[in-house]
DNA sequence: GTCTATAACGTGATAGAC
DNA sequence: GTCTATCACGTTATAGAC
């Protein structure tokens, strides 16, 4: 409701609680989440989060659909500019992606996670479908194909390429860590290495083999 | 305990409530999963799992330590053959871990969930580490960079660009079918044209740019 | 709006007969 | 080994005072 800079100075108590829940849910996923967990964490009483989000399961509704609502927002800027070419949408799309995921890191687990109980209906609702398929960046792609600059293939595999390449790591961050003696930092680093990296994969994949 | 090829013909009682929890543990999670599923699942009283197993926490930890085996199995055998390439590695990590995902398609966003909650001491249970840092692909990939046939890059890279285009449409696969009209053959199909399609990808990426 | 106390319910686990 | 019945407990949700 509110605009998204006014958000964290918002302290109304509505909206720490909504804050806390997003923390919790976000870290543990929906049935491992107790409702007192969020009330601990937002420093407020039980009972209050019944006054404002009648349940446990409404209040998760409302942060499920914000997040990806969120998640998806990034997309859609960078999908639909008219003005800046197929090459420079994977670039910034790699380079806003990971500054999103390196300040939400749990994101993608619990939505995939989550994705896995609450099936088709929530997708829609936010339109992710309409979203990728009437946006510049696939006519672009279809472009590149006639023009013959890139090779021809499903666009599924090229999405699914790079959004692997971006979001996976995230993912399979856990697994990293305990693989190659990773530390916080050189993570980061690893993944800021990836954003010049990314495009420079991908658009070899697609022009070249 | 038993050998492989005898475990689904393994009808004792013990083996189905094992089947059974594996089932709704990979579907749904540890916490949102009830005791009285698993029962119903195995067509077995509930006691009986009890019985057992002791507690929920024990049968999911014999379920677990399972699942990453088997999963980390196939692995093994391909990364420490002294008698393949490095390019055949690829192929044959492609086309068997695809193989082993279509049949068990839930397994990796399961892994990935669970893992977030119970860190380090799993991952070193196995052996995960010394599997991959120790193993013949991985002096392969050095050797290949010292004679300049692989481009001069940190093999985490690697790894991820990997094993995200292995595994990560497993993961969005509830996504990837909100996008794309995707039904399950078609996923199939997709799947099966990367097997050949990721080494391509993969090894392309190490040699050019 | 915010709190304390408690009701109502679901779930893991066990006792005890067979 | 397997079942039915039940306990014990944690958790969500609400009633009611302030």
């Amino acid at each position: 409701m509110a605009p998204k800079a006014v958000k964290s100075l918002d302290n109304t108590t509505e909206e720490k609680i909504k804050s806390a829940a997003r923390i919790v849910f976000h870290q543990k996923g929906y049935s491992a989440t107790r409702t007192r967990d969020i009330a601990e964490e937002a420093n407020i009483n039980l009972a209050l989060l019944n006054y404002y989000f009648r349940s446990k399961e409404n209040l998760f509704n409302v942060v499920m659909l914000e997040t990806m609502r969120d998640f998806f927002q990034s997309l859609t800027d960078v999908f639909n500019d008219e003005h800046t070419s197929f090459e420079t949408k994977i670039e910034q799309l790699a380079d806003r992606y990971i500054d999103v995921l390196l300040e939400n890191p749990s994101i993608p687990v619990f939505v995939l996670s989550e994705l896995r109980n609450q099936p088709q209906e929530l997708l829609s609702k936010i339109g992710v479908k309409q979203l990728l398929m009437n946006s510049v960046f696939l006519k672009q792609f279809h472009q590149g194909i006639i023009e013959k600059k890139i090779k021809q293939i499903n666009p599924m595999h090229f999405i699914m390429n790079l959004m692997g390449m971006i979001v996976f790591p995230f993912i399979a961050e856990p697994m990293m860590k305990g693989l190659g003696d990773i530390s916080g930092e050189h993570f980061q680093q690893l993944m800021q290495e990836r954003k010049a990296l990314i495009p420079r994969w991908i658009l070899g994949a697609l022009k070249n083999n």
